[in-house]
RNA sequence: GUGGGUGUAGCUCAGCUAGGUUAGAGCGACAGGCUGUGGCCCUGUAGGUCGCGGGUUCAAAUCCCGUCACUCACCCCA
C-alpha cells in the first residue's frame, strides 16, 4: 500500500479536488455574508509566543496543558502553533491603535491541536472565527448569534440546535465554583472516576460529563447554581435571550454547558448538529474579556469548525462540489508543430478570456478526444498535418458531433461569439 | 495517554471461519475492433513485497506473536 513517506502526518489531510471545491464554496458563500454585517478580514500569524494562548486561554485548560503544539526555536524562545485564533486576535487589538478597539473582525484558517484524532476532529482543522470587539452589550452576543443562524443558512444547514447559557461574571464564576464543591462533596463517590479527578481540577467541567450518574448527582444543584449568579448577570441573560425571542431564533437553555476555556463570561453557547458522531458540535462562542500587558479587551464571537460544517453537508449530500466543467474548449494535436500552432492558439483564446485544455501528452487523437470528452467540452479543436499544410483548423461540436473547417481569424471570432452567447 | 475495528491492484472490496496448484471481481487506466475523431458496445493488456517483521507448518493472504498505519470511541474540544 502506501508507503508513510507519501502520507500526511496523522491527523492531517491534503484537501484535493474534488473536496477542494466544496471548501471554496462555503469560504465563499462565508465571506459573502461576513461583508453584509461589515465585518473585515485579518489574518494573524499561525505562531504566536507560547504566552499568547497560555495567558488567555487559561494555563490550567487541556487545551494549553496537552493539546498544544509547543516548541522552542532557535533562539530559545518559546513558540506555540495557534490552537484557536481569538488569542491572537487579541494580540493585535492591545497593540494597535485606538481605531481597532471596536473592530469588527473574522478569520478563517488553520488551526493545531495534539490530540487523538478521530471523526470530526483533526490535528490541523480549519476554523472561521468571528470577533466583535468593544461592544458591551447584550444586544452584540444576539447579532453575532443571528450572525451564525445566517451562515448555516446559506450553507443550507438546518436540524442544527443552538445551547446556551450564562457563565456570569468573572466573581460569579469563582462564587459558582466554591459553591458546587461544596455541594458536591457528599456526593463526591457517586461521581465517575474522571469527574473525581475533575473536582480537583476543574469543578464545573462535572456540570457536562455525559455519564449518566454523573447526570443525576448535578441536576439537583442546577437550580442552586442559578441562584449564585449576580443580578447583573442575570440580567444580561435575559437581555440576550429576550434579542433572539425578537429574531425569532430558537435556543435550548441548557444550564449544564461550560465550555474550556477561562477567558469567557456571560453569554456562552454552542451549536449541535445530529448528522455527526460523537464531536456534535460545529460551533462554539460566547462573551469573553483577554487581559494583553496592561489592557483587558472585552468582545463576542464564536468559531466555526469547517472540517465539521462539510461533514453535515455531506451526510445530507448537498455539497454540490463538482464544478459542471473546467475548460470551455479542447485542443487536440497531431505531430510537434501542430502542437506549436495550438500552444499559440490557447494563449490567445485564453487572453480572450475562453478556458482552454491543451493536450500535451502527444497521445492518438482517439485518447486526445476521449480525454476532451471526460473534460466535459463543447468544442474540440483539431490541428494536424493536414491542417498545417492548409493553415486552417478543424473545429467540432462535441454535442451534434459536426466539424468545420475555419481558418485562425474565423475560429477567433466564433470562439469570442460563442462565448459572448454564453455568458 | 487508554480501548475496539480495519490493513489484499490506482479506487471499492471478495478470499481468511475448517491453511493446499500460477490471489480474484467490479470500476478506473491503456491498447485494439474503427491505420486522423469522444460517449455506447465488444476484445485484450498492464497493474499485487496480500501494511511490515518474526514464529508454527511439508505448505501461510489465511493460524500465533510483535510492530506500524488508518479508523472509531474515551479524555477534551470546533
Amino acid at each position: 500500500m502506501t508507503s508513510n513517506v507519501s502520507q500526511p502526518i496523522q491527523g492531517t489531510t491534503d484537501i484535493v479536488p474534488p473536496d477542494i471545491y466544496g471548501w471554496q464554496k462555503i469560504e465563499d458563500q462565508a465571506r459573502t455574508i461576513l461583508a453584509r454585517y461589515g465585518f473585515d478580514e485579518i489574518r494573524t500569524p499561525l505562531i504566536e509566543r507560547s504566552e499568547v494562548f497560555t495567558r488567555s486561554l487559561g494555563q490550567a485548560t487541556d487545551v494549553v496543558q496537552k493539546e498544544m503544539y509547543a516548541f522552542e526555536d532557535r533562539g530559545g524562545r518559546n513558540i506555540a502553533l495557534r490552537p484557536e485564533g481569538t488569542a491572537g486576535v487579541m494580540r493585535y487589538i492591545a497593540g494597535a491603535g485606538p481605531e481597532a478597539q471596536d473592530a469588527r473582525l473574522y478569520y478563517l484558517g488553520p488551526m493545531f491541536r495534539a490530540e487523538r484524532p478521530q471523526a470530526g476532529r483533526k490535528r490541523q482543522f480549519h476554523q472561521l472565527g468571528v470577533e466583535v470587539l468593544g461592544a458591551p452589550n447584550p444586544i452584540a452576543d444576539v447579532e453575532c448569534i443571528s450572525l451564525q443562524v445566517h451562515l448555516l443558512k446559506e450553507w443550507g444547514i438546518d436540524n442544527a440546535t443552538i445551547h446556551i447559557n450564562t457563565r456570569g461574571l468573572f466573581d460569579d464564576q469563582e462564587a459558582i465554583k466554591k459553591g458546587l464543591k461544596k455541594s458536591l462533596e457528599p456526593h463526591l463517590q457517586d461521581l465517575c472516576k474522571d469527574c473525581q479527578r475533575r473536582y480537583k481540577v476543574n469543578v464545573l467541567r462535572i456540570l457536562d460529563c455525559k455519564n449518566e450518574k454523573c447526570g443525576h448527582v448535578v441536576v439537583n444543584f442546577l437550580d442552586a447554581i442559578n441562584d449564585l449568579l449576580s443580578d447583573e448577570s442575570k440580567q444580561y441573560f435575559n437581555e440576550v435571550l429576550e434579542g433572539l425571542k425578537r429574531l425569532d431564533i430558537p435556543v435550548v437553555v441548557q444550564p449544564k454547558l461550560v465550555r474550556g476555556l477561562d477567558y469567557y463570561l456571560h453569554t456562552v453557547w454552542e451549536v449541535m448538529h445530529l448528522a455527526l458522531g460523537a464531536q456534535d458540535a460545529i460551533s462554539g462562542g460566547g462573551r469573553y474579556a483577554i487581559q494583553v500587558g496592561s489592557k483587558t479587551t472585552e468582545g463576542v464571537g464564536f468559531a466555526i469548525g469547517l472540517e465539521r460544517i462539510l461533514d453535515v453537508l455531506r451526510a445530507g449530500e448537498k455539497t454540490n462540489a463538482k464544478p459542471t466543467k473546467k475548460v470551455d474548449v479542447w485542443l487536440a494535436s497531431q505531430g510537434q508543430d501542430a502542437l506549436y500552432e495550438n500552444l499559440v492558439l490557447a494563449y490567445s483564446l485564453r487572453v480572450q478570456g475562453i478556458r482552454c485544455g491543451l493536450d500535451l501528452k502527444q497521445k492518438s487523437l482517439k485518447a486526445q478526444m476521449r480525454n476532451a470528452n471526460r473534460a466535459g467540452v463543447s468544442y474540440v479543436i483539431i490541428c494536424g498535418e493536414e491542417e498545417i499544410v492548409k493553415e486552417t483548423f478543424l473545429l467540432k461540436d462535441m454535442d451534434n458531433g459536426t466539424q468545420e473547417e475555419l481558418n485562425r481569424s474565423q475560429l477567433m471570432e466564433k470562439l469570442t461569439s460563442l462565448q459572448q452567447i454564453g455568458d
